[in-house]
RNA sequence: GCGAAAGUAGCUCAGCUGGUAGAGCGCGACCUUGCCAAGGUCGAGGUCGCGGGUUCGAACCCCGUCUUUCGCUCCA
């Protein structure tokens, strides 16, 4: 059993202080729960909306030309047509029995032809590929499964041809807009957010009188139907995206790629995240629509992953919403190129940054989760957050619960609540009390004692080195002030 | 979807080869308590995931089912 033990800081371990704390909670759980969906509780909610204030405010308030929007989650279909969603995410899948292996139908057909091309009948991948092409435009999938069998098709692992029949993926939730089920049509739930910045591409162009480069940034529900979905909120079937659409000249986007890449990285950093668990991870396959991408990875307990993507996403969006739309989404770039003349009219280059609010939440988590054991033996947990992100930033504690000590510390904390998340309590020993602010990760304890009656000060207790100073009261506010703001994170940007 | 494991108190788990349920922590009340999960007393809380079956008797055995976790396949 013993070496069978997880280390400390598992996800396991995440996983259960997250739910046992209230931050994280498995949906509907009296029903049993469902599965790849959670629920963010009491102090989850404080810990993921800071950390959506800190990227939206960094975006927005450190950029002079970056400005938000907040975009339906219905959109008109053809969006999800433009986007090569409709058309790219429908995903034909194939298991073998004997293997156990899934495949992409489409993947292995197209494999085949590859291999007739390598062998000089690049003709006979061809006439394969057409016919896979209309099989699947004509959704006819056992068609698609007969093929794979006639071209003698086996799974590399177990070399057989014991296939399963073909089913359909379909990777974006669908639901009807209209009350009577007769004209409704069929619409999806978006699964990116970024097509909604692009739809308004010149709507905010034109009213915020906007010049290239300019960027928008938006936070919001994006929804994916993921074919297994594992590993707690890594994977989610509802999540919410950060993403910020960089609109720029064409030719300069490279430029702007790296400036982006470059300031996300920080971003992490300056939450707190130590560089030794982030990385740049570069794509070696490319999306249809980019030309470079990188992922920023987190170092999780189940290694690294992704948890934000930067990608150059070329023209490929507004070109196609200009081409299904038939509404021209050019700009009209007034500055001088190196011949005197204006640039003119283009469809600008875009360069997306998309961080998941939900993985960038349980990478803090994961980072801030901390066992250490003392020299008696004593293990104490508590989450180590920056103070800016933390759900509750200062308890007020009175030493005892008589003497007028919780009247001083009631008056402490009516001084606070306004600027602060401030949390009062009076029940058990302070030292228990100090525990329990220490598994949130409340920066600071605030212990109101009986000098405090005589001399107005406290004891202001650091979450993570557990030193306390005596401080006075009227200097409290400056002093958490400082210690929780922006701008100690901006700092560092 | 396949394979494996699991589901018993709020949490972590025990419960032997079947004899109708337990611990620690937590929670509530009271007493004690001057700084890092303090002590005492009392108390609440479970049709053992659900449905069948075998049996005199099922948390335990059998079948089914649901859910979760891990691995694999996909991932903008």
């Amino acid at each position: 059993m013993a070496e069978q033990q997880e280390p400390a800081g598992s996800l396991k371990d995440i996983i259960a202080h997250a739910k046992e704390y209230g931050f994280v909670f498995p949906s509907s759980e009296i029903y049993d729960g469902l599965q790849a969906v959670y629920d963010y509780g009491q102090y989850g909610v404080e810990l993921k909306n800071n950390l959506k204030s800190v990227w939206w405010k960094a975006m927005t308030m450190l950029h002079d030309n970056v400005v938000g929007i907040d975009a339906s989650i219905f959109m008109h279909p053809l969006t999800w047509k433009a986007s090569g969603h409709v058309d790219s995410f429908n995903d034909p899948m194939i298991d073998n029995k004997d293997s156990k292996k899934r495949y992409r139908a489409d993947q292995l057909l197209e494999a085949k032809a590859e291999e007739y091309a390598n062998n000089g009948h690049p003709e006979r991948g061809e006439t394969l590929l057409n016919r896979m092409g209309r099989l699947l435009d004509a959704n006819d999938l056992e068609g698609v499964r007969e093929l794979i069998i006639s071209e003698g098709i086996v799974c590399p692992v177990s070399g057989t041809d014991n296939w399963t029949e073909v089913r359909q993926f379909n990777l974006m939730f669908s639901t009807q807009v209209g009350a009577v089920s007769d004209d409704a049509s069929l619409i999806y739930l978006r699964p990116e957010t970024a097509q909604g910045i692009f739809v308004n591409f010149l709507n905010v162009q034109k009213t915020g009188r906007m010049k290239v480069p300019f960027g928008i940034a938006q936070i919001g529900k994006a929804f994916r139907n993921e074919i297994v979905a594992r590993q707690f909120t890594f994977r989610m079937r509802e999540f919410e995206q950060m993403e910020m659409q960089f609109f720029c000249r064409p030719g300069t986007e490279m430029e702007w790629y790296d400036k982006w890449k470059e300031t996300r990285m920080k971003f992490h950093q300056a939450l707190g995240i130590p560089a030794s668990k982030l990385r740049f991870k570069p794509h070696d396959k490319l999306a249809h629509y980019a030309n470079a991408a990188v992922d920023i990875e987190f170092k999780f307990p189940f290694g690294f992953r992704e948890m934000e993507g930067i990608h150059s996403r070329t023209d490929f969006d507004l070109k196609s919403h200009q081409e299904l739309s038939k509404k021209k989404q050019q700009y009209f770039d007034n500055d001088l190129n190196e011949d005197g003349k204006p640039y003119g009219n283009y469809i600008p280059y875009v360069v997306e940054t998309s961080v998941g609010a939900d993985r960038l939440f349980l990478a803090v988590l994961c980072n801030a989760y901390t066992e250490e054991t003392s020299e008696e033996g004593k293990t104490r947990t508590y989450l180590k957050l920056h103070p800016a992100v933390a759900p509750i930033k200062a308890a007020v504690l009175p030493l005892v619960k008589k003497d007028g000590l919780p009247e001083k510390a009631r008056e402490i904390q009516n001084q606070l609540k306004y600027d602060f998340n401030v949390f009062y309590e009076e029940r058990d020993s302070i030292g228990k009390r100090y525990t329990r602010q220490d598994l949130i990760g409340t920066p600071f304890c605030i212990a109101v004692d009986y000098q405090t009656l005589e001399d107005n000060t406290v004891t202001i207790r650091h979450r993570d080195s557990t030193e306390q100073e005596r401080i006075a009261i009227a200097d409290l506010k400056a002093k958490i002030g400082h210690a929780v703001s922006l701008e100690r994170v901006f700092e560092n940007l």
